[in-house]
DNA sequence: AGTTCGCTACTGCAGGTTGCAGTAATTGGG
DNA sequence: CCCAATTACTGCAACCTGCAGTAGCGAACT
């Protein structure tokens, strides 16, 4: 049992689902916090199956069949299980980055241009999740009595969201400074960061609004 | 080739290592950026030395033998390439959030718990961030010329961790306020909360200082 | 009336990735 | 002299992803 295990199965705790119908509930709500592929949503309950945390049944429907996946009562004692062991560590997979951090083997331009696809993928995160809430007032929560969950959820992404907006835009200033990406090293700029860094302040907070050109090398 | 082979080339294109030296590189730099698993690093040098990206020399040292790699031209190339390249989506794995989603499973403690546990592992590598930077300012960088990356990167990175840990500090005192894990669903706070997020406002904004207990339900 | 497009509803398979176990030599401390 | 930690890997099972392929259905367009 993965963890990707245990988040099918929790959801089989709230109701029965057909496979499709796990592939697009973790579209919408899983995806911020455990992002696994359409592919391992259909292979996983069959393994939850062979396991007894759950049944099969296939419905007809038109010519077609679908199988629906309910949990049984051994699945809901696997749950319970699951919620007192200790947590996995958190896994940030930002390409982005990567190509930050290795800059110096492109142009300027390409590294801003990373930091603009990562502003727009996190972007159309951001804007699904404002929509979402906007959607939970109008039309309400498709499980009304999990709003709080899902609500306290999605305050940890917009912060998530906001922070990385900002920090995208502080970026661009300090990159725009840059004469090139290669070879700049310790600049008095740098240093600057490193010691607020290293006194564990953040740059940001220093500029929150005039972030376009602080003071490049003193 | 996957972004964890240009990973891989990368280090490579800054000075030759041997497997185990990149095991340790990528524990001290890439981690943050493009955690990968130490087997990995040892498996995809030789898949570059097989598309001709890298060569291997075998050194003795004592007894042992350490397999050294070392980028070609066509590697270089091929990291060049790179650059122009879309940049994939970030994707962030988070179990304590998938528990707190499910958090109607458990019990409060269970949740806390949780929490904690993230909290803990955020801030051992918001520690080992923060301490890092004193070894730029006391010792200085491994490859001096490219400071200013190093340093850009960890500000993101403590932009981040000081976002989770506010976040964090937020949610303990919001689950404080609920009488249970289970059933609570659009309550007052939550719907202040929903309309905040629906207008895409910070709720962690309103009160910096004293978020031990906002007011629960009016 | 026929065709195409998009959605529903999956499966097979190759290849990327991880964790664990196992091997073996070197170094430093008690 | 022995033991633990570190160096320096490899093999393997199991996990996970992306892509291609299959197939029925409904609505729109021609």
């Amino acid at each position: 049992m993965t963890t990707s295990s245990f988040a099918v199965l929790a959801l089989l705790d709230l109701r029965p689902w057909t496979g499709y119908e796990l592939t697009q509930q973790a579209k919408r709500s899983l995806r911020y916090a455990w992002p696994k592929s359409e592919r391992l949503l259909y292979s996983e309950p069959k393994k939850l199956v062979e396991l007894g945390y759950a049944t099969v049944h296939t419905e007809e429907q038109g010519g077609r069949s679908r199988n629906v996946y309910t949990i049984t009562e051994d699945g809901t004692a696997a749950l319970g299980g699951w919620m007192s062991t200790r947590t996995q560590a958190p896994r940030l997979e930002i390409e982005a980055m990567l190509r930050l951090l290795f800059a110096d083997h492109g142009s300027e331009g390409d590294v801003l241009r990373s930091l603009e696809e990562l502003e727009s993928d996190i972007g159309e995160h951001h804007r699904a999740i404002v929509e979402l809430m906007g959607s939970y007032l109008d039309g309400g929560h498709p499980f009304p009595e999990r709003t709080h969950l899902s609500v306290l959820f999605a305050t940890f992404q917009i912060e998530m969201f906001k922070a990385m907006e900002r920090w995208i835009e502080f970026a661009r200033g300090e990159i725009d400074d840059w004469p090139s990406t290669k070879d700049l090293g310790m600049t008095g700029r740098t240093e600057v960061l490193t010691r607020l860094l290293a006194e564990d302040r953040s740059p940001l907070e220093q500029a929150p609004v005039l972030s376009g050109r602080p003071a490049a090398t003193r």
